[in-house]
RNA sequence: GUCCCCAUCGUCCAGAGGCCUAGGACGCGGCCCUUUCAAGGCUGAAACCCGGGUUCGAAUCCCGGUGGGGACGCCA
């Protein structure tokens, strides 16, 4: 079993061509067939050698692996179709050898103009057929002339002829051949156009399965057609459907992310982004759904892929990211958390007590966010603290009844105690406070909270203020200093008693 | 316009004629846990597009309609 995935390289890889991607690979993988990477780059204008170093990229990031495509070779390369054209060229000239081919001299204007008058005329915009039938020696003629011109396939048989194939997601799918215009094979310029190019590649690397998007199901005759008049094997085809957004048209931009480098870039983790995928339009079974790529690969079948379009939704993308995250090792979530709070400024070295210290603070932040993008939103508290910001923005909540005797107390009490770097040490001074006000509970630890990480809301008290202790013990200089429990404590008790009681 | 594909909760999926008073998941509501938010646990609301057949019996099969998507390129 070979299959392949044929990006072009004209931007980023979107979700919908990563799914894609994906199918291939566990079908391959499942099966222990060859996954094959091939680049499609006969669009001269628009493909980018930047482009193709990203999706290869995106694909590795993905967890998907290939040993045979075009950044590895195999013996049925080059895998890279700007390399091929020799090879197309050879197979054109065979065609039109064969009778199956012809030049075509209709310029672009004159081709868009006859589309514009079937369409008017409400008839299917195909090729007229206008260069079908000018004789050999003609064309050949004005060819040597220098007049530009392309290579036709001539559709054969086209009255009364169906062409039909058994797809291995929909079942029997059955075209009339005269709803299929004469398709451009080459271009004016001698580059091959697509229908053709994969059907010489397919065929001549031997592809067996053909697993691709719904978009190209009208496709699949004309290359069925191409196969028979080569006298090749076609392989098995499978078209999967499309992935919407939330409105049912085709994810795009204005949906938001739409590119594995986004999802990348915003802290979704490998893993989560291919579980996700493979559930659009797939189900492991067993109503299990927070299944692993090995798993994925040993359960999936194409008999089993929904027919139906599928919506992006990126809540459950989330969800099933949350739940990559929660079993991710503390280290991990550490290395993939350090980019982000590079870029917030708080960190700027990993030395290796600053991995020291961040083992213990980013492991528990990443538990409760979506992405590890929001780490660091959830650790300013530690790096970020400034007492008269901590004021203004709980003005209200100090006000509440006994908040400033707990935070003139705690104030007092830290001026003594040793560095709460531990929870014992800090449940410890609590319940000095505790003494010292009478106040307990919610009564108790909100000032606390308030007084300690400026914020009314975040991570457990138990956790985050050992975090700021160890933080601001810290002699590294590859970190934000990090303002201790005590500074903090008497700053804001002094910013309270400031104001008016 | 023509051709092709598709159609179960808001979304993803299960359901391959009786097991369906339609199941799971995300999201949403409620409750619990809790010194806060989140997480977590429990729980609730929520769907077989419409109309004809076939059958003792249809979410499941057939036909039509409607709706959505795709294609008809010297893009892929």
């Amino acid at each position: 079993m070979r299959l392949r995935f044929a990006p072009s390289p004209t931007g980023q890889l979107h979700v919908g061509n990563a799914r894609t991607a994906l199918f291939n690979w566990l079908l391959a993988r499942g099966q222990g067939g060859t996954f094959i990477v091939r680049i499609e780059d006969t669009d001269v204008e628009r493909s980018t050698r930047e482009s193709e170093l990203a999706m290869l990229d995106d694909l590795r990031w993905m967890g998907l692996d290939w040993t045979e495509g075009v950044d590895v070779g195999g013996e049925h390369g080059p895998y890279r179709q700007s390399e091929r054209l020799h090879i197309y060229r050879a197979h054109a000239i065979e065609l039109m050898s064969k009778g199956h081919a012809y030049y075509c001299f209709c310029s672009a204007q004159q081709l868009e103009a006859d589309r514009q008058a079937a369409l008017g005329a409400g008839r299917p915009p195909q090729y007229v057929g206008r260069c079908r039938n000018i004789p050999r020696d003609e064309s050949r003629r004005r060819v040597e002339a220098g007049e530009p011109a392309a290579i036709r396939f001539r559709v054969p048989d086209r009255q009364g002829r169906e062409v039909v194939f058994h797809d291995l997601v929909r079942g029997e799918v059955r075209f009339a051949a005269e709803v299929i215009g004469d398709p451009l094979i080459v271009r004016s310029g001698g580059v091959p156009a697509y229908n053709f190019a994969v059907v010489v590649d397919d065929a001549l690397m031997e592809i067996t399965h053909v697993v691709r998007g719904e978009d190209h199901i009208s496709n699949t005759p004309r290359q069925l057609l191409l196969y028979e008049a080569f006298g090749w094997q076609p392989p098995a085809f499978a078209h999967v459907s499309l992935v919407l957004g939330p409105d049912h048209a085709p994810l795009s931009k204005r949906h938001g992310a739409t590119s594995v480098k986004e999802f990348r870039d915003r802290g979704f983790l490998p893993e989560a982004l291919t579980n996700y995928l493979a559930l659009i339009g797939w189900s492991p079974g067993e109503g299990q759904e927070l299944v692993p790529l090995e798993e994925l690969a040993r359960r999936f079948r194409l008999e089993d892929v929904g027919h139906s379009a599928g919506v992006f939704d990126v809540e459950k993308l989330a969800w099933v990211n949350r739940h990559y995250l929660k079993a991710s090792p503390p280290q991990r979530l550490v290395e993939l958390a350090i980019p982000y709070l590079q870029r917030a400024g708080w960190v700027s070295n990993t030395s290796p007590d600053v991995v020291e210290f961040l083992t213990h603070v980013v492991p528990a932040a990443a538990m409760s966010v979506d992405r590890v993008e929001q780490v660091p939103a959830r650790l300013s508290f530690v790096f970020d603290y400034a007492a008269a910001r901590a004021l203004d923005d709980n003005a209200i909540r100090v006000e509440a009844k006994g908040s400033r005797t707990v935070i003139d107390a705690l104030a007092e009490e830290l001026r003594t105690a040793p560095p709460l770097v531990d929870r014992e040490t800090f449940r410890a001074a609590a319940s000095r406070v505790k003494d010292r006000t009478g106040q307990k509970g919610k009564a108790l630890f909100h000032p606390i909270r308030l007084a300690l990480t400026g914020a009314a809301e975040g991570l457990e008290l138990d956790i985050a203020v050992p975090a700021i202790e160890r933080g601001a013990l810290l002699r590294s200089t590859g970190i934000t200093r990090i303002i201790s429990a005590r500074e903090r404590a008497a700053a804001f008790a002094e910013g309270v008693a400031a104001l008016e009681p």
